[in-house]
DNA sequence: TTGTAGGCGTTATCAG
DNA sequence: CTGATAACGCCTACAA
């Protein structure tokens, strides 16, 4: 007999009042509820949650899709899951390395109840694909998505990148160099696409032998930093794909004693702590911000209250290396 | 009406039936299997894993106890999720952000069966308090904790220390500084313990002015350094609490022209990436291994087979930093 | 090889 | 405020 059936037993109350009593309910006379919490506290009685998920219809558990724990990706998904304990939700983290079969077994968790809800941070499957599981519970992504698949907190990057562009060119400085991430996503095409664009509104030239892929961390950087000594030209500002990318470039750079911002201006992204205790430059993009709203989309399928997202912009965060 | 009862009563079969091809149970005749399956795949059926859990009285869902997600973590994180993987078991991730109530919910998980075994990174609460919890199922811990309490894979730092100080002293070397990582530690206490007492073995002064505590990444180890050389006397060798604040030091020893390993000797501790592209000597740590065990010993208790944990031990890996 | 019947631990809907 | 009674979706003896 399970302890939830002692308690009916022992209290002599039916199983509706002491359900009612185990969630607070205010419907029960005070000396009931008295007798069946001592009742409850003898016996070390905790429910069980499979059973009430079962009963309930809801696990208040959301999963989270990413292919590889990694440094960049911290952030972002510390804020979601306080955001998700927030409301009572546990998060179960799905981590793929880049197996696609394995990131379908999140997906086909959604679909046998095991989680209310679905965040992609990143996927490797067809988002095409991908999307024909939104029919069994609210799916949301961290990673941009063409339109008409799933839906997708992310914003993009170029907004970001035209505020750093804006801010070198207002300084007189035109050699810019570009050190990208990832060279297929939608947001090095925005980013490439915003300093083009930029550059040739201006009349000025677009140095796409400049352009440096996946960098990602602080030795990418380092690396990038010493190709782009290695030209004939060199530029006079790099823009980064991100903050460690940025102080491996900051770090190569005052290593070969060049002077930070006259001689090399740099300008980091997503304004981490590094890039504050490092005085980098950089572009704040608001995480945090995007982590609850990440959340709050599902929550709105998945509760009854809803709740409103809020509209976020970067911002440029000028430090000592501009 | 639920997709199983409809495939009961499309099928003709009896629950048990149907029950039976969904687990691939041997015992059904082909036919009948073959019609289950098209009228489950026309259904689009997926069993719902709150009732398999309740029935089985199993969730095949592990959680994770942790402070916060952290770089220096990852690696036994992901092996340990892997292991899990490939025993069918998913992983529930408890950060705690250092907040004991928080904490305490991932062991009410435990007993509230919503996971069937918990491994604990890093924990905030009394050992002994928790301990309490093992009635409830299994436990095993990573950090390591005092005997008579929660089962533990971890090892003793001081042997690998004792390797990598054996090792500077038959160079010569005597003028050892230690930075550490959290001073409470018991790791801590026995790498202190094994330079004091090998030191002392060897006739040579204990240099307890050379301890910095609280290093954990580069940023501190650079910061470290520079402490360092505000001594009186500088160190000629650095014992470190890990890879990345071994990176730190030779980053700045560097930046000051400082010859490694000539005039100072730098000795990492893990094994990590980090210290194979930067050539730092270091301590091979098994962490891959920790994590697989770990898992073992939860998996001894929750499952029937029964797999031995293998016998782990620290390696001094000699690269170019001495 | 298949079926019957009962159980897993709660919640929900009524009615009183 | 309290109690019956029926879900929730699946598994597992035991029997046939």
């Amino acid at each position: 007999m399970s302890k939830f059936e002692q308690i009916v037993k022992l209290s002599g109350y039916s199983r509706a009042t002491v359900s009612r009593v185990i969630n607070h309910s205010p419907h029960v006379n005070e000396e009931t509820r008295d007798k069946i919490m001592q009742i409850m506290q003898q016996l070390d009685y905790a429910p069980n949650r499979n059973a009430v998920a079962l009963s309930k219809g809801r696990t208040n558990q959301i999963g989270i899709v990413i292919t590889s724990l990694h440094e960049i990706v911290l952030p972002f998904m510390n804020h979601f899951i306080e955001a998700a304990l927030r409301y009572d939700f546990q998060t179960i983290i799905y981590t793929t390395q880049g197996d696609q079969a394995k990131e379908i077994q999140a997906f086909e968790d959604l679909r046998s109840k095991r989680v209310d809800g679905l965040l992609i941070i990143t996927c490797v499957n067809d988002p095409g694909k991908l999307s024909s599981y939104c029919r069994y519970g609210p799916i949301i992504s961290w990673q941009r998505m063409r339109a008409g698949q799933i839906p997708s907190v992310a914003m993009d990057q170029g907004e970001g990148y035209r505020l750093g562009l804006e801010h070198l060119l207002a300084k007189g400085i035109t050699k810019i160099a570009n050190v990208f991430g990832r060279p297929d996503s939608l947001n090095i095409q925005s980013r490439r696409l915003a300093y083009e664009s930029i550059m040739k509104r201006h009349g000025l030239p677009v140095r796409s032998d400049w352009y440096r892929y996946e960098v990602y961390g602080m030795l990418d950087g380092e690396q990038a930093w010493r190709s782009l000594t290695a030209m004939e030209e060199v530029p006079e500002a790099v823009l980064c794909s991100n903050d460690y990318a940025a102080a491996g470039i900051l770090n190569e750079a005052r290593r070969h004693h060049l002077a930070v911002p006259e001689q090399l201006a740099i300008i980091g992204f997503d304004d981490t702590e590094l890039s504050a205790s490092l005085g980098l430059t950089t572009i704040h993009n608001p995480i945090k911000e995007q982590a609850w709203n990440a959340f709050y989309d599902l929550w709105n399928s998945i509760g009854d209250e809803s709740v409103e997202a809020s509209q976020l912009s970067f911002r440029l965060v000028k430090r000592q290396t501009t």
